[in-house]
DNA sequence: GTTTAGCACTCTTACTTCCCGAGTGCTAAA
DNA sequence: TTTAGCACTCGGGAAGTAAGAGTGCTAAAC
């Protein structure tokens, strides 16, 4: 498929303006738009091809032409440039993302939240975990006489941790023995790996009359069966009400109700590379719920375990330039955090 | 305000009806309804007195009436009968709510999501701090030469932790200190009593030319000024498209932007006492983004350091008798499981 | 051959008008 | 005090109308 410079210019401008202001484009608003220096009449003659050629279409006889999904592909593929992000933008992503690396949980959803309020669609953030997890390390923190906490340290670098109340008391070294068999053994292997022998033996060798190792056990396979679920998270539905395509409740509703079951977000197109954005446009998404919709999803890793996914879903009339930049931008930020230390590009 | 008995059977089918249906009732209506032996011209006289009085209201003449605010007010004051949760829901909340309380950290905003499906309105959790945190504990994990998590365990009971990767080796024995020389001087202490004076004590106090203190002292004033501010959860937003009221989607946005400001969720009216539910109708609010909503929350307490309140929003016409049960029955069960233990009340 | 101007045509959107029916308030009788 | 009957009111939906934007086509101009 061969478009004239003059052809990729009409499109452009058909997408730029339809993007903005959501009403069809007629063929003299893109006459009149910048530096065209023929009349309307040659632009129509250009939108009759484009036309034939499925990438543009109008919504009835006598309106404007708006772009078709293949319009939108075409654009996303060949015209449309990266943008930049200004230093601002660059500066504010960075500060938000650095002041949320506080605790190694939350980071997923907070990167969701700044995406939502960065670029005005709706935002979903998944983890995965590419293996199964194993407990690195167990911590015992004494409270009181019937308290502690036991905090596991897993080996995608997340902390869980467990208030147990007993009913009756315990003594500092019956909690210190019980963490040394917990360490030594019941770490570094999977939730299948906790063989009902394996806790019979441990509570032998601690003498354990108290219960103790079942309860922490018990703790340990409730960790590592919620670890290999994905934790998801949704912000910034209400952006979906500003923009005239969901002014109806219907449709805005099946699309909140869609994107709220994790087990739907899961099935998303992912990007196959770290850091690039991946744009999926209307009727390309499998789901039925969203072909009326496009999805821009950006990909980072944690070392090996472990990987997220954040997403953005907006119309088919979205802002690609922007969404794609932005996406890319955190995404790219957060791998170096959480894989790199303190410091982001730019910072000094 | 005297309100003889027909008067108040009159009152509740007409909110009872309003409730399910959003449809102004007519006089026929109620009149047919349950057991009545009068006319319909008879209600309609009945009604004209509740008219007059402020309790009920037409939308417009020739319509049915539908319930005034202060109508609402009466029905849950005087007429709502407390209903009881059938054996099959305590369970279930019991359950759910059981398994949730694996992380301290997840409880409010599972305790949300749970209240949001039960209820079929959007829900809100909030946690509220009353007395400043301090850190009861730290604990050093570690993963490689470069590497460690250090975990602080807050007198809320709750946990954070902080991946920290650092260009420089750092041997076992210099993280041994560390953890003591926090562990005895940084704990018990509020954000306040972190002086500079104390960090570089502590610094000399282990010979720390890595500056490790630093780093682990700038990590706990984060988590101390963070657990100052309130957790905010909010959930369910799309059940507010279902309902009728709320079907122009301005008044939808307005509303789920409202209760998306953490800000405002804050200033929301509270229980005075944990356990029970309390109400607030329409323009009760004093919020007026809420004055054509209602709102019914119920507190829970933990220990004496902490609490949470759990919210429900939704339309004046709300199902107060299922909600203010339901979110009663789920702020005491939390409340047990927080500072009790285990078990909830129906567990054997 | 390409571009332009002009014109008739189409289709949506917004606005007005009109009718229907549900539900009321009043009055008079039971 | 309750009931039956009746005229009246008003919102909502259907139908009809006018305006406007944008098109496709044709014929002339470059």
């Amino acid at each position: 498929m061969e478009l004239s410079d003059r052809k990729k210019r009409i499109l452009r401008t058909v997408v730029d303006r339809y993007i903005q202001t959501a009403e069809p484009v007629g063929s003299k608003a893109v006459a009149e738009s910048c530096g065209f220096q023929v009349s309307s009449a040659t632009i129509r003659n250009e939108m009759v091809a484009l036309e034939q050629m499925g990438l543009l279409e109008q919504p009835h006889t006598s309106a404007g032409r708006i772009p078709t999904p293949l319009g939108y592909r075409v654009y996303v593929n060949e015209l449309m440039e990266q943008q930049r992000l200004s230093l601002e933008e660059t500066e504010m992503i960075n500060r938000a993302l650095r002041s949320k690396v506080q605790q190694l949980d939350r980071i997923i959803s907070e990167a969701g939240k700044l995406t939502s309020q960065l670029t005005n669609y709706p935002a979903y953030a998944l983890t995965a975990k590419v293996k199964e997890c194993t407990v690195e390390r167990f911590a015992i923190v004494t409270i009181d006489a019937h308290t502690f906490i036991l905090v596991a340290m897993l080996s995608d670098d997340s902390v869980k941790n467990k208030l147990v109340r007993l009913h009756y008391e315990i003594r500092a070294d019956q909690l210190t023995r019980l963490g040394s068999v917990l360490n030594a053994r019941f770490t570094g292997i999977g939730e299948r790996d906790i063989t009902p022998e394996l806790i019979v033996s441990a509570e032998r060798s601690i003498d354990d009359s108290l219960g103790l190792v079942a309860i922490a056990v018990g703790f340990t396979i409730e960790i590592l069966t919620a670890s290999r679920a994905h934790d998801s998270f949704l912000t910034g539905t209400s952006h979906l009400l500003d923009l005239p395509e969901f002014k109806d409740t219907d449709k805005a509703q099946k699309i909140i109700r869609y994107l709220s079951d994790d087990a739907e977000l899961l099935k998303l197109p992912a990007p196959d590379a770290a850091g690039s954005a991946r744009i999926t446009i209307g009727p390309e998404n499998l789901a039925e719920e969203l072909k009326d919709s496009s999805v821009v999803v950006a990909r980072y890793n944690v070392g090996d375990d472990m990987q997220g996914i954040i997403g953005v879903v907006g119309p088919t009339r979205m802002d690609y330039t922007q969404v794609s930049s932005k996406l890319a931008y955190i995404a790219q930020g957060l791998g170096w955090l959480l894989s790199g230390g303190f410091t982001l590009p730019g910072d000094e």
